[in-house]
DNA sequence: CTGAAAGCGCTAACAT
DNA sequence: ATGTTAGCGCTTTCAG
């Protein structure tokens, strides 16, 4: 039927374990042979069985990704990180299960129990994760994206936050704003102590009190009709705001759009920072100045970490990326007036 | 180490096989003994070995789901429909390996041929898919989202895009519209020939003409610039139109506003239906008149045909799921004067 | 540098 | 209704 290693080995003229050897590398094997058995291989087209292999070596080569399903979370950001871990993990011949949030810590005891997975990524990491105490037993290692309160003992990767509204205050500051908003991540986000946020909002909050700003919060829903209203809020309550940094995907069209509606020319009466992926930013009708999330170099470097774990390498249990800010047309001095 | 079905059985004072049986069900076992093993099992925290059980049973009870990269898709549609098929693969005791589109025929033969995968789900099939072929010769069971241009031998299943297309004329036609235009997905999609544009755009034509309607269609790139910009070009070309059918769902909050700017108010003086996911046409400034891309039950149908095919039932090659229009505020009737 | 052979943990005949 | 046992196809000692 399917043709198996004994059949490469008879093919090639040589025992089954030269075949795997041949494979793995794990052992010399001169040339000739090496050459002989790679001709045999493709010759009948041979695949090593996954299972079969998985029980002799206790490896599946395959990776759990853990994906949030949750609302507030913007979706294309999610999407471009997944298929980066995709086309690490193939980099380094493993294959990814997807697995949802949902599944809950059962679901992770489930693929790595089973030995389904030889190691996870888990995505949207909370504060207060219920799954930390479960991924600290588990035998098999992890990398988190995003930093819980308390990390110690586990793997987290993620954007230096923090590090991205302070420059997106401090690029303000030296244009000369001095009375800055964030719109931010919708409330359920806070409320459920997603981390970034949080991060974020410290980040906004200490550049904005290190420059002496005047600075005002307001965390707003992922529809075009809630960023109208902030944007009239936002305006109505502090008039002689100058510039905004605005953390959430999903509003930062219509965002623009309501400004100009209330009369504003951007960069020229309002100036506006974001974070989000560089795509999105240029995209925009105003290239926007932002710092950009991103996803892809995320997933590799998670990627690349749990490699290393696997390889039994020793890792840093915290990895920020830089937080990297590029000048567009949203942003320019303040009037002075 | 891990404990494994020899301890189980240990454990209850049982056989393995009974402990094998117990837990597939594939043979009568007393309700006492069954109560044993299960109290067992749970006791010593058991998980079957996935490669054992697959290399024993030549079944991994793993699916995988094939997604797209390309430029053109919208991601939450996507992303929806993969959630959808995680969740439902769980239903039935299946995981889900995700395989990117770019990995292309051989990553297609890689799973399936080392057995990692029982079974794959295949999105985005352009009208002559290379992977057909191949689909074909495979040992193992495919469901196709999305119609080929021939899709004997192959089972395919998709919203009904074209009824998609012609309820949304027939809806603005009733309303007494007698000029529509299609705003349609980004001319990259139509290039690459993806059935389901087609087939919307088969569908619009050929209901505006049954109704002796005049029509128009004007591919849109995703960003809100060339949405803008569509919009004006339309207006322009076609003062008399009244109505829109919008299939692209980046855009449709773009378009809303653009309209607006131009004087025209919705739906007094342009009706608009779209094609969209129920949660869009309901979260923007206007409640759209929309046929719903119902991805959690595509993805939901698929999974129960693939499970259908593992257990070697027949199904039907084609599925269609019907297009159902919701009138909302978007679409009323033609003002006639 | 290469072979022989012992499992890896489970399922599914084949028994009874 | 349950037990015994022979593999599933591969990796990896152990030998040479």
């Amino acid at each position: 039927m399917t043709v198996k290693i004994t059949d490469v080995a008879r093919h090639a003229g040589v025992s089954p374990s030269t075949v795997s050897y041949a494979l793995s590398g794990k052992r010399p094997i001169s040339a000739e042979t090496r050459a002989r058995v790679a001709a045999s291989i493709r010759e009948l087209g041979y695949r090593p069985h996954a299972g079969a292999r998985a029980l002799a070596s206790s490896k599946s080569n395959v990776l759990a990704m853990v994906v949030p399903l949750r609302a507030g979370i913007h979706v294309p950001v999610v999407m471009g990180f997944a298929v980066s871990v995709v086309t690490s993990a193939r980099a380094h011949d493993h294959d990814v299960l997807l697995v949802t949030q949902e599944e809950g810590e059962e679901g992770l005891r489930r693929v790595a129990d089973s030995a389904l997975v030889d190691a996870l990524i888990v995505m949207d990491v909370q504060l207060d994760d219920p799954r930390l105490p479960l991924l600290r037993t588990l035998d098999r290692p992890s990398v988190l994206i995003g930093f819980p309160s308390a990390a110690d003992g586990l793997t987290c990767i993620d954007l230096d936050f923090r590090a991205a509204g302070e420059v997106c205050v401090d690029h303000l500051a030296g244009l000369g704003h001095r009375v800055v908003g964030l719109i931010g991540s919708p409330p359920e986000v806070y409320v459920r102590q997603t981390s970034f946020a949080q991060r974020v909002l410290q980040g906004f909050t200490a550049a904005a009190t290190r420059h002496g700003m005047t600075s005002t919060v307001h965390p707003c829903e992922a529809t075009p009709a809630a960023a109208r209203e902030v944007a009239e809020r936002l305006l109505r309550e502090h008039p002689a705001l100058t510039g905004v940094v605005v953390h959430n995907e999903a509003v930062l069209d219509p965002l623009l759009d309501a400004f100009e509606h209330l009369g504003l020319r951007i960069p020229a009466d309002l100036s506006i920072t974001a974070l989000c992926p560089d795509d999105l930013a240029t995209s925009l009708r105003v290239p926007l100045t932002s710092v950009a999330i991103p996803s892809a170099e995320l997933g590799e470097q998670a990627v690349n970490l749990l490699m290393r774990k696997l390889d039994g390498a020793p890792v840093p249990e915290a990895t920020l990326l830089p937080a990297h800010l590029t000048p567009r047309a949203s942003t320019t001095h303040r009037l002075t007036g």
